[in-house]
Parts: C-alpha cells; sequence; structure tokens
DNA sequence: ATGGCCAATTTTATTGGA
C-alpha cells in the first residue's frame, strides 16, 4: 500500500498536474491539503476516471482537504468535532481496508504573537484529543501538512528559520507529542540523516536555493509503520510550470 | 537545469499563505 500526502494549493489550478502525478506513482491512498474548493466543485468525475474514491471537506477561498483512495473509503468524518468546533475545514478521516486515514492541514500560525498561532496551538491539542479516542495498537496513519518543521534537521537555513512559527519550540513540543502517543515519522526512519524538505516559498529564489522545510509529513502507527519499506519527497514535483509550493511526500507500505 | 510569489476574491487591489 503506498500513502501520499500532497498540499497542492488549490485543486483547481493543480488538477491538471495531480492526473499526470498519479499513474506516476500509483498511489493507493493521497491525502490533499489547501485545495481551496468548495465541495460543489471538487473535481470528484476526474478523480473517479483517473480511478479514485474521493472524500472531501472543503470551503470557500481557504483551506479544504480530501482523501483519494483506489478502494473504497468507509466511516468517513468532517472535522475534528467534538475535540473542536472549527469553522475552518483542515480535517477529513476515512478508514481504508482497516487502516485509519487521517489527514490534516494543521493552521500556519502566521507569527509567534499572533492569535493565529494560539489557534495552532490550540489546533493541535484537538488533534490529540482525537487521538485519543483511537488506538496506537491499530494500523492509522496521520498524513499532511502539519506547518511544523520536527527537527532543525529539516530546516535548511536554520539560523533564517529559527524564529517562525514552523520550528517554534511549542509546535516541535505538539509534533513530539504525536509521537509519543505513538507514531513514527516515516520519513525520518529513511532518512535519519536530514536534509528532505516538502515546502519551498514561491518568493525569493526558494527552490533553485535550496531553502526549503520538511513540514509535510507521514506518520504511522506501529503495526504500520513496521511494514514501511520506503519513505521520500518527490521533489520532481516543485519543478516546472504552475507547481504548487509543496512537493508530495510518498510512503511505502508491505501490506 | 529547479529561476526573481501565487491563488482566490473582495478582481485593476486585498488577503493569507509559510
Amino acid at each position: 500500500m503506498k500513502i501520499a500526502t500532497w498540499n497542492v494549493n488549490s485543486i483547481k489550478i493543480r488538477l491538471e498536474r495531480l492526473l499526470a502525478w498519479l499513474p506516476i506513482h500509483s498511489p493507493d491512498v493521497v491525502c490533499l491539503q489547501e485545495t481551496k474548493s468548495i465541495d460543489e466543485n471538487f473535481p470528484e468525475d476526474a478523480l473517479r476516471e483517473a480511478g479514485y474514491h474521493t472524500a472531501y471537506f472543503g470551503q470557500k477561498t481557504y483551506n479544504g482537504v480530501a482523501i483519494l483512495s483506489r478502494k473504497p473509503l468507509c466511516d468517513v468524518q468532517l472535522g475534528l468535532a467534538p475535540a473542536l468546533e472549527d469553522p475552518q475545514a483542515r480535517f477529513v478521516s476515512a478508514d481504508v481496508e482497516g487502516v485509519r486515514v487521517l489527514c490534516a492541514y494543521v493552521p500556519n500560525g502566521s507569527t509567534v504573537d499572533s492569535d493565529k498561532y494560539a489557534y495552532k496551538q490550540r489546533w493541535l491539542r484537538a488533534l490529540d484529543a482525537y487521538l485519543e479516542s483511537q488506538s496506537p495498537d491499530q494500523p492509522l496513519v496521520l498524513c499532511g501538512d502539519l506547518n511544523i518543521a520536527p527537527d532543525d534537521l529539516d530546516v535548511a537555513k536554520v539560523e533564517a528559520w529559527k524564529d517562525s512559527v514552523l520550528c517554534h519550540h511549542d509546535a516541535r513540543q505538539a509534533f513530539e507529542r504525536l509521537l509519543a502517543w505513538g507514531l513514527t515519522d516515516v520519513v525520518r526512519r529513511f532518512h535519519p540523516e536530514g536534509g528532505l524538505y516538502s515546502w519551498w516559498d514561491y518568493r525569493q529564489l526558494a527552490f533553485p536555493k535550496n531553502d526549503g522545510l520538511r513540514i509535510d509529513h507521514i506518520l504511522a502507527t506501529e503495526p504500520l509503520a513496521a511494514l514501511c519499506t520506503g519513505a521520500y519527497v518527490d521533489r520532481d514535483q516543485r519543478k516546472g510550470k504552475q507547481p504548487s509550493d509543496h512537493a508530495p511526500v510518498v510512503a511505502e507500505f508491505n501490506r
């Protein structure tokens, strides 16, 4: 089972690229973030023709998440309620062949002293509460743009980013709580040396300079993580015409 | 080559992203 996560930064603008990308990897499950589409406009038909069932939770202009799956999606849940009554569409979960798949778009947080950062912290606490309703002994995968670079190994220019909301101590602690609950960072497991990034700013030639951060993640409970045979970032998708500012992250499981 | 923001909406500016 191959599982991917990709912040597409508008499903409308990225649909052509997404449809071209799917056959390259033939992922079984794809978690998408920042679809920026109301549900009526979600390209369900085009994705069905590409061979995917879809579960989506969108809103106007901002946010929006979706799960694509070759196999049917069961028990679809939209949002983090009752842990959080969130007016923003940032979370969708579903079962795929006995695996609970969680797709999250964690708030960015803007600046450390902003209300948005308080919301990010609150949101991450609600994610903890959601996980408490699940078991780390069952196959579960948390995918998404977590807007956290968990370690300096995940930041190309550490000094330039040390005060950002992506690297802040509280955000990194929230990531550690996910690991403490029972999740494994499978990309870290296969690349302990670091230096893999999943996001590069559109501005200031960040990608050619490789001024990147790893903020998109695939975290799996041990029953699933133990079966992981590889995990990587598909950097090629940041190249070329009209890329998202995020590249897809992919993990393969022998099940 | 991987190239100097991008996408949606409020649309000829503004807002949010990270």
